[in-house]
DNA sequence: TTGACGTTGATACTGAGTCTCAATATCTTC
DNA sequence: GAAGATATTGAGACTCAGTATCAACGTCAA
């Protein structure tokens, strides 16, 4: 995400609290200013811990309390691997539709988009009388090529 | 799954204990009747309260225990679906390779295969390098047809 | 029957996430 | 700028699925 972007998407979020009648408080400057600062995914513990850098005050209430209001806002993704905590995906609004490739080596992620998936998502869902409203598609994997290109880094178990 | 399947599961997960030296408990048979004695998703709670009905002293812990060599075995899926808990298959043999739809009105849950899914996930993976191990494709849905057809039960929220 | 050892239940614990409530900050109105 | 209505806050108690511990017990081969 460029930083324009990120700029953007902050100002896009304080839009939508002020539309929601909620106010702008110093520790959402903070937990915001965290979550458009960075690329990568996050954790709600790893959020609190980069919030508190920025503003020490910010706790772990505010945090879980801001987090689906960013997920609301459609700017933040929420994402549930099956681990013991959801992952938070701060490049949402570029890639609404994209779905997760996992390395059950290194647990790397890579995120990927298709056409032709969501097509057929979308065929065998009304085929079955549904009509989609989100989906995820998520697999687990072994980074045979990242391997051989010294990309992945076996977890030391 | 047919009551003739059922037993073949059943007997399939005694000679899984067996060949890894474990023993065959009253706890162990009570947990494997009741899960080869349904065709529906539980939880590990559920499990637990079915179980004890056929046998009362069978445990948390013990279900808890169970669980993963019920999976280790293959005859049974774990699946998480972002709630709090997790769900468990006992139809895994029969369809090794299924996806789910879920409705958020009612947590209905349908299962679907698709060669034409699978095929295309093998595809792209490959295409970024993976080599698939396991698949979980999650769709959340309202179920249109199901409400117009009265089967689906919206939440009372 | 014995004995090695796998298994058990009760219960304490963990850790992500939620709830509560009195104190505090924001923002609008004047 | 002060006041007041009310949204928001942090600390910490709480929830709840799942895990760890450990002494007592059950299984099964010999």
């Amino acid at each position: 995400m460029a930083k324009s972007d990120r700029i953007a998407a902050k100002t896009k979020f304080l839009g939508f609290l002020e539309e929601k009648n909620l106010r702008i408080t110093a520790q959402r400057r903070a937990i915001v200013d965290t979550v458009f600062g960075t690329d990568q995914h996050f954790t709600a513990e790893q959020l609190l811990e980069w919030a508190r850098e920025k503003d020490s005050s910010v706790s772990r209430a505010t945090v879980y309390r801001t987090l689906p209001l960013l997920t609301e806002s459609g700017l933040v993704h929420e994402m549930d691997f099956g681990k013991d905590y959801k992952i938070y995906d701060p490049n949402y609004a570029d890639h609404p539709n994209h779905n997760h490739i996992i390395c059950d080596d290194c647990d790397k992620i890579v995120e990927f988009e298709s056409d032709r998936l969501d097509q057929l998502e979308d065929e065998i869902s009304t085929g079955l009388g549904f009509k989609v409203k989100t989906q995820q598609l998520r697999i687990n994997a072994s980074c045979e090529e990242m391997k051989r290109l010294g990309e992945c880094k076996n977890k030391g178990n």
